[in-house]
DNA sequence: GCTTAAACGAGACGGTACGTCCAGTCTTACT
DNA sequence: AGTAAGACTGGACGTACCGTCTCGTTTAAGC
C-alpha cells in the first residue's frame, strides 16, 4: 500500500511536455518568474499533474535539467602533464558558466537548494557528487604517481580547485576567464607539488 | 534634480522601526517567508514608507544587516606566525557561518543577489569587498615580509582561502568546522610558501 | 464560445456567502465603506471569488438585492376605484423607501449605476423595467375601461407618478410621507380623468 | 475664538487655481477618478491647503460650479400663454441636462450629495431651492391670474414638472428630448387646468 | 471486449502577498 | 500664520500564483 501513484499509469506525454515547457519557459522569462501554473498552461497539463509528480519547483526544474544534460558525461583530463590536466579542467569549468543558460539556471538552482533540502540532497548527489570524486581520483592518482605530494589531501584539493571558481561565479567579484583559470591552477600546483 | 526622494524630510522613526521589525521578523519566520507587508504592519508603517525608501524587499534586509552589523570591523589577524594567522582566520569565518542567524540571513542575501543586480553591487562593494581587501593586504604584507613568496598573486590567494569554505558552506558538500579550517589553512600555506 | 467561466462548476456555497456577506455588511457599514476586501473576508472566500464572477462591488449588491427581493413580486393595485388605486400604489411606493436598509441600498444603486453601463441596464431591465410596465398596463386598462381619458400617454403618466416621489426622496427636498402620496395622486388623478 | 482659519489670510490666487484645477480636471477624468491629490498637484498647492479650507471633494465641486454658473440666473418664462410658458420652461431643463459637461457634473453632484450631508444642504439651498421656489411662484402667479385651478397645490406642480424629467435624466429609462418635454408639459397643464 | 480505477485536462476554490493609489494628517521650510 | 511640498499611517484596490479540491474524460490493466 504505497501513497505514490502507480508510476506505470504515468502519462509521458504529460511528463516530457512539463519538462519541455519548463526549460522553454526558463529561458524566456528566467527561474524567478516562473511559475507551476504557467507550465502547466504551456504544457497543456493540468496543475495537478505537476503536484502529483513533483514536489517543487525546484523539482521540476533540476528533472528538466538532469534531462538535458544526461548525456554530457563528466570527465577529469588526466595526461601526464598535471599542470596542464590542471589548466584544462578549470579552462573548461570556467567555460561551461559562461553560457548565458547555464549560467542561469546553475544560479537558480543554486539558490533553490538553500530552502529545499530534498532538492539540495539530489543536487548533492545526482550532479555535484559524481563531479568532485571524479576530481578527487584524479588527485588522487596524482598522488599515486608521485606528481602529487603524498601530504595532501586530495578532498581539500578538490575545492582548493573549485571553489574559487564558485566564489568568484556566483558573487560576480571579479571576471571569471581562462586567465584566471590558469593563474588559479598555477597556485593550486604550488600548494600540491611534492616536496 | 533626483528622483529620489528628499533625503531630509525622511522619518527616523519610521525608518528604525522598519530595520528593526526586518531582523526581528527574519529571525522569526525566515528570509522567504518574510514579506514587506509583515515588516510594515510589524513597524506600525505604511508599505507605500517602505517602497519609498527601498527598491526591494532583498535592499531592507541589506541594510538591516548592515545596520546592525556596521560596528563589528573586519580584522584579518597579523602576528609573526604566518600560519597561526591563517588558521585562525579560516577558524573565524567557519565559526562566523555556523551561527544560524547568520547562517540563514547570509544565504538568503546570496540568494537575493543572484536577481537583483543593484543589490549584488551594494553587497559586493559595502560587505564583501572591505573584507577581501583586507585579507589581500594581510597576503600583501606577509610577501613584503618575506613569508610569503613574491611570486603569487594576493589576490588569488585571498579567494584560495575564502573560496573553498563558501563553496563547502552554500552547497553543503561536508562539514564546516575547525578542523576543515586548519586543513585549509595548511594547504594555501604550501601554496605560498616562498620557494 | 464564451470568456466567462463555465457556470456548472461554480460553487454555490460561495455565490451564498458572498451574496450573504454583502447584505450583512450593507446594512453595518453602508455602501460607501463596503470594500471587496470585507466581503470576501466576511463570506470566507477569496478576493478572485469574487472578481472571477462580478465585474464590480455594484454587481454585487445589485445580486444581493434581487436575491433578496425576489420573491417580493410588483403587484400593483387594480380595482374599481381609481383614485384608491393611485393612492394605495403611491403610499406603497412611499413606504418602501422609508425602511433605512432599502432606503441606504437604493440609494447606493443609484449612485452607482452613473458610472456603470452594464450596471444601469441590468437595473433597468430586472428592477425598474417590470414595475413600470405594471404601472403602465394598469393605466392603459384604465383607459380602456373608461376611467382614463384615451388621450394620455400612459408611459407618460407611470412617469408622473414616480418621478416626483423619486425626485424628492433622492434630493430630500421635502418630507415624503402618506400626505405627500395622497397628494400627489390627487394631482395625477386631474391630469387623467377624462374630458 | 474660532477654529476656522481667518479668511482674511486665504489665498486667493490658491482658492482660484483650485477651483480652476477641479473644473479642468473634471471635463477630463470625470469626477470619480478626481482627487485631492490630483486637484493640488494640478493647482500646484499643497494638499492641506484644500483640507483647509473645504470639507469633502464634494464641496470642492460644488463651489467649483457655483463659480462657473453664478451668473447664469435661475429665470422661469411668464408670458400669458401658460401652454407655451410650461413647454419652453421644460425644453430649457431638458435642454441643459443634454450638455455632456452639465450632465456629468450633476450626475456626479446628485450622486455625492447621497452620503454628504452638509454638501446635501448646500445643493438643496443654494442650488435646487431658487429654481424650485421661482417655479412655484410662477404656478401661484397663474392660480391667482386663473390660469391654473385654485385647488392645486403648487409645490406638488413643481414636482409634477420636474419629477419626472429628473427620474428619466438619472435613471435614463427613455430618451429626454424636446417631444418629452411638449408631451410632459401637456399633461401637467391637464392637471392644473381650472375647472 | 468490458469493467474499473488511475491519471488526466481543466479550472474553481481559500489564501497570501504583491505593488499602486489615494485619503486625510503631520512636518518642515519658505514667504 | 498661511502656504507649497511632500512624508506619513492606513487601507482598499485588482492581479498573480500558491497548493488543494472537485469535476467529467481518457486510458490501460486485468477480468
Amino acid at each position: 500500500m504505497t501513497v505514490v501513484p502507480d508510476p506505470v499509469r504515468r502519462s509521458d506525454r504529460a511528463r516530457l511536455a512539463i519538462l519541455g515547457a519548463t526549460v522553454e519557459l526558463l529561458a524566456e522569462v528566467g527561474y524567478r518568474r516562473l511559475s507551476i501554473e504557467a507550465i502547466a498552461a504551456r504544457a497543456g497539463v493540468g496543475k495537478q499533474t505537476i503536484y502529483r509528480w513533483w514536489p517543487s519547483k525546484g523539482a521540476v526544474v533540476f528533472d528538466a535539467l538532469m534531462a538535458q544534460q544526461e548525456e554530457a558525461g563528466t570527465d577529469v583530463p588526466e595526461t601526464d602533464d598535471l599542470a596542464a590536466d590542471l589548466r584544462l579542467l578549470l579552462r573548461g569549468t570556467v567555460a561551461g558558466m559562461a553560457d548565458p543558460g547555464v549560467d542561469a539556471t546553475y544560479r537558480a538552482l543554486t539558490t533553490e537548494v538553500q530552502h529545499d533540502a530534498p532538492l539540495a540532497r539530489d543536487m548533492r548527489e545526482r550532479m555535484l557528487g559524481p563531479l568532485l570524486e571524479a576530481t578527487r581520483q584524479r588527485i588522487a592518482r596524482g598522488q599515486a604517481s608521485g606528481q602529487i605530494d603524498g601530504a595532501v589531501d586530495p578532498a581539500v584539493v578538490v575545492e582548493l580547485l573549485y571553489g574559487p571558481i564558485f566564489h568568484r561565479w556566483l558573487l560576480r567579484t571579479a571576471p571569471l576567464d581562462d586567465a584566471y583559470a590558469d593563474a588559479l591552477a598555477a597556485h593550486v600546483l604550488r600548494a600540491v607539488r611534492p616536496g
